[in-house]
DNA sequence: TTTATTCATCGCAAACCTACGATTGAGGAC
DNA sequence: GTCCTCAATCGTAGGTTTGCGATGAATAAA
């Protein structure tokens, strides 16, 4: 099965899957973020704003990417939302980058 | 021990590492090209531009962020230039992946 | 109803990325 | 020396990302 971009090329699920997480793991911020709910198991925004020194507006963007990319998830809970790593995709992601460094060596 | 970004952020060695490693397969083409590196121990340049239908200079483009990520190297061969996977660059990007995705599960 | 809290979203500026064609440079072949 | 080939680099256009402050929506508390 396939897929494309804009120029022309095709792509197999595979190659846009790694693509995709790997696009949410390009900045450390992200990563300090992943890091964080790794060892909460959850935790709200505001708990990030505390601990990363970026606007609150920057942070939630953040989350949004990494929500859009599957690896967390929020839940509602007025007035706060509760962000957990989504253990489905985590284990993907996982899957797929280990499937691509696994060659001959 | 700790580096730093434009944000007045301190990030460590290992968020720095994945981050670079993360951005260099954030994109399909760097993919692809590393697959096919992957498949053929070695290749050169134009092997990529009848492989992939894109511009030679934009091949060259994604070649060098590659190269610039660490992995993987150009040798001369004049006219030639044969790229490779850097294998340490490789075993380790391998390892900062895994052991970022392996928490409690 | 009014107020406070929390977080998402909007709008903007600066920086960065991706693609292209054109040019340049390093070597070999002649 | 002059050509030829291969690939890197330059310059540029358009798109995307990253940051911010300001605004908005939703709910709880008063």
């Amino acid at each position: 099965m396939v897929k494309r971009t804009g120029t022309g090329i095709y792509y197999s699920n595979k190659e846009e899957t790694l693509a995709k997480y790997a696009k949410a793991l390009a900045h450390p911020v992200r990563i300090r973020i992943l890091q964080f709910l790794e060892s909460q198991a959850c935790c709200f925004t505001g708990e990030l704003t505390v601990e990363i020194p970026l606007a609150q507006s920057t942070i939630s963007q953040h989350l949004k990417e990494l929500k859009d990319a599957g690896l967390i998830q929020g839940d509602l809970m007025p007035p706060r939302v509760k962000y957990c790593i989504n253990k489905k995709a985590w284990t993907e992601a996982k899957q797929v980058f280990v499937s691509f460094f696994d060659y001959s060596s």
